[in-house]
DNA sequence: GGCATTTGGTATGGTGGATAACAATTATCA
DNA sequence: TGATAATTGTTATCCACCATACCAAATGCC
């Protein structure tokens, strides 16, 4: 049986970060000089990262997904059967913060959250039917517009490469 | 001249993140499965990125810097005579969220504020002599600890092939 | 001289992340 | 068995970061 709570309404993610950082610096002096920042790894990682993010968030607007949110679907469907504890701690995600976001998918009808029957206590996590179909059309797009565009940047072997030392960093550093 | 102005107490920044996380969990069941979710770019360079901001700010706790404090001090070290908007606008912090920024550094005697004598609406930023020295130590802090520790996890060409994708993804993506 | 623009700043709201505390439930073990 | 500890989902709350609107002072531009 689902339990369901007070509806919490969906909000939509912002993005177009940078154009509005542009705008600041209109009609520039000469360009600043970087120094050691672009020596810096953790700075050109984490404007990846939002440059990323932000492209992401671009190709898979149509279905109001952010990339945490994306993660949780995807989770929650190869993971049949785990709780919110699992699924949260997988993902780096704290318990607490981990309970508005559910409430927001589950008001969308994404997930649902289910009464154990072995542990009163937890919730199990399964995706509903139009659940699985968002996630498989937001997989598509992000295959066809996202991870394709960044193949194209960066050659598929470059990209398996730069997966790689970046797995090995969030593992191993 | 420098401008001053009530003074804000300096934060220290927080660290240890994934401690924290990881004690949730603690006898885990069998592990989770990922998914496409390791396939993701935009989810591994998440992780290392905080991974990375983690052990940078364990290197430099001795000084209290946050990767974007250090940021702030490195570009104006290396750009003499320009002013606010200038510096934030190349390392995409926003104007309004600058200010106080600022008055952090200012209040521990890092950075300063120079009313441009050509533009009296803009002030110049520069380092005291206090700022130039914690920079310094930093640098090396940074490059002794930090650097030095990637560069052996995944060896100096590698490093620089990474660091190359990145700057490529920020800037041509 | 009058107008738009720029600069630093304030106020404010949103969003993610982190901690403490709590009730219900389950595990542990004397 | 019964008391105590641990776990689960949750709430409340705080802090940091990001973003927007708006403002006064100063400057640029006819």
């Amino acid at each position: 049986m689902t339990v369901s709570r007070p509806a919490v309404p969906a909000r939509p993610p912002r993005l177009a970060r940078k154009e509005r950082i542009k705008q600041q610096a209109a009609a520039e002096t000469p360009a600043l000089q970087m120094g050691e920042l672009s020596e810096l790894l953790g700075y050109s990682l984490k404007r990846a990262q939002l440059r990323i993010f932000e492209d992401f968030l671009r190709c898979v607007a149509p279905l109001q997904l952010t990339p945490a949110q994306f993660s949780v679907l995807l989770l929650v469907d190869r993971n049949p059967g785990r709780n919110q504890t699992e699924i949260a701690s997988t993902l780096g995600i704290l318990r607490p913060n981990f309970v508005a976001m559910l409430d927001s998918l589950e008001s969308r009808d994404l997930c649902a959250r289910i009464r154990s029957t072995s542990d009163r206590r937890s919730h199990i996590l399964v995706l509903t039917d139009k659940g699985r179909a968002v996630l498989a059309r937001a997989k598509k797009l992000v295959a066809a517009k996202h991870e394709a565009r960044l193949n194209e940047l960066l050659g598929s072997a470059n990209r398996a490469a730069l997966l790689a030392m970046l797995a090995k960093i969030a593992n191993e550093f």
